[in-house]
DNA sequence: CTATCATTTCTATATTCATAGAAATATAGT
DNA sequence: ACTATATTTCTATGAATATAGAAATGATAG
């Protein structure tokens, strides 16, 4: 992960529609949603839903597979768990305070 | 956190000097650091560098602190814990494969 | 090969955001 | 009080983004 992507992703869920999209699959887990089902559950037009998950897509955060006329998108977890570490890595590194235990999450208590 | 606070902290991280700054903020952990420092290390002008904090004050995501005619800013490491916990809260929720053991992070490796 | 369904792309409009110079504010030392 | 230092607010300009209707694409069944 660098910072281009990181940055992607972050603006890719910085915006309610595509944070409910994107929970949504999270929710759904790796059986994933079609746009119809995301469409109708989300109450959005399939035009703005399409231009949301096209964001996602670009961002990698979630992936499409087509099943016959149904699309399946899936959050793309990999890519979850790498933004979560990028953003909480090197955490209290300067802080010169030996080891701070955590890595993600980031309870930093011992810090 | 609920989804305004969620999206406004997002929107506070997906900016490129902005994160920048954040993570600065987390390699340093509880001492914090100044705009000073911040504006040094990061090559930026001071006006933008405070616009930039301002926008994390207001997401709830650094805590500042005046010590005599400097501001020491701090990761608000609670709220980043709270979003990350956000993001993959419900994980597979409805993929019915009995339990998820993840919480944060993501891993999922069991779903 | 036509009708139908699922989904995307095109298009236009309205809104929101990033940057950095200059001026203003706050604190401390002399 | 006066000066220096740290930081913010003001201001203007240039650039990026969200929305949803209408038209186009892709896939299946009859």
């Amino acid at each position: 992960m660098d910072e281009k992507v990181a940055v992607a992703s972050l603006a890719a869920l910085a915006q309610g529609m595509r944070l409910r999209v994107f929970r949504a699959l999270i929710g759904a887990g790796p059986q994933g949603l079609t746009p119809g089902a995301l469409s109708a559950t989300l109450d959005v037009p399939a035009s703005t839903l399409s231009f949301h998950l096209k964001e996602l897509m670009h961002a990698g955060l979630v992936s499409q597979q087509r099943d016959g006329r149904h699309l399946i998108y899936r959050p793309s977890l990999a890519q979850m768990n790498a933004l979560l570490s990028y953003l909480t890595a090197h955490c209290c590194e300067a802080a010169d305070m030996g080891t701070c235990a955590i890595d993600v999450p980031l309870d930093c208590t011992n810090c």
